[in-house]
DNA sequence: TGTACATCAGTGAACGCGCGTTCACTGATGTAC
DNA sequence: TGTACATCAGTGAACGCGCGTTCACTGATGTAC
């Protein structure tokens, strides 16, 4: 169970470590494709074992479980999502066209990663609650979201309360908002966080309405649908 | 154990008929159970039979397969949500007021059957695809919360457009939308379906959100914020 | 330097599980005459 | 009216499947002296 650690200090990884790694990254990879293809259902060990030529017991060498692989994956996407979203934020564009770009991101990378899409944002997978590890990964997206317009706010350009915004909230609410300002580390009123939020949760509703299937005989495509609503949740943020 | 009973006067249901409707309720009675329990990936007719106290193989004469008793849980999902938004609708209050109880409908409903919630709104079953008579009654809540902003607009009391939702849309997105105005028979702009579409989308992807476990470590609970962010969407959608 | 021992990766068999679905059957209910 | 036949619900066994996980094992790699 512990890792041994060796003590010399210029340490060369030697075939086996080496082995381990590329294995390791093996067993990653036909991981993921096997979610792609199957669905975090049809992730079996015994089908990534076969796919990668190795007896399904053997994958235990370096997976503790099922659920530990699912661990990973998620971890691994949380990431990919992320980092996508991150690169968005940097692009060039007013604060609204980046903001576009951002909830394009997510759209882009659950389009074609519908199946690590539902695994992060669908229906919890049956008997398996995600531990901590996952927790940190899975902030990136609404932080990069937040942070961009908490960036916005701090430089005086995010449009003031509307008719409606300005009601008083509760103190739980309150409370609960602090944490979220903890995480920043900024002054920011509670109704920018609060626009953060409604944009954050519709960009989602929208793109799971899309990968789930329920704008079928409708909104088919929806690019131009999905252009237009992150356009307008720019502008509901107050940003531009 | 079996009563004889006297012959029927008229073709009222014999007892035939009667046993069948009976261990059809049954079934999907312990159908739904299942689901609620273990979720869509646990529902087995296996497990529906054992529950009934059937051999597993008596189920094929009510139900052809698995998928068939999913679709028929599909369907009532929908119809029980659907029901419960349009009472919802029909409530008393400011149209504000009756939207926020429909978003709060829904969410009453998905944290009381969150494995039917998950169902309808989360990853896709695999190997499943719902058949179009799911089609309907899936559209019953957005109707109602359509429906609900069609007839303020009628009325004449849907805010006008704000700053960013004047702007041209494209045709392919305008002939979508020319399929939901069919569906209501109604001449109502674009901008106010676009609305809500922006709300249906956002009250979803808060609800997805908390019952999926987005907001753990955060908004727990989420009844403050879901307060807020509903009325937030009633204030946005242009109705007071 | 070579050698002896420790560690590790991968094998193959096995356990026990639950599943969907089919099939020939028995006995009860319904129907035609 | 009773009787003969048809329909149907439920049984129990079986087929074939894939899964997660454990375990004793072999042979290769690493390490201490």
């Amino acid at each position: 169970m512990t890792e041994h650690t060796p003590p010399t200090e210029t340490h060369e990884p030697g075939v086996r470590e080496r082995n381990r790694a590329e294995v390791m990254a093996q067993i990653m990879a036909a991981g993921r494709r096997e979610l792609a293809e199957h669905g975090a259902d049809g992730l079996s060990l015994r089908a990534v074992a076969r796919e990668i030529g190795m007896v399904s017991s053997a994958v235990y060498r370096y997976v503790a479980s099922r659920d530990e692989l699912l661990t990973l994956l998620i971890i691994e996407s949380y990431d990919a999502v992320g980092l996508a979203v991150e690169r968005a934020a940097e692009g060039e564009g007013t604060a609204a066209e980046r903001f576009v770009a951002m909830a394009a991101a997510i759209r882009g990378w659950g389009r074609e990663h519908p199946h690590e899409f539902a695994l992060l944002h669908g229906s919890p997978v049956p008997g398996y609650r995600a531990p901590d590890d996952t927790i940190a990964p899975g902030t990136r997206v609404p932080a990069a979201m937040m942070g961009l317009l908490i960036e916005e706010y701090a430089a005086g350009r995010v449009s003031p309360p509307l008719a409606g915004e300005d009601a008083p909230i509760s103190a739980a609410l309150s409370a609960q908002l602090d944490i979220v300002r903890a995480f920043f580390g900024t002054e920011v009123p509670d109704a920018v966080l609060l626009r953060g939020i409604a944009a954050w949760t519709q960009v989602y509703g929208l793109i799971s309405f899309e990968l789930f299937g329920q704008f079928r005989n409708t909104f088919e495509p929806a690019d131009d649908l999905m252009d237009h609503q992150f356009a307008l949740a720019a502008a509901r943020v107050g940003i531009a």
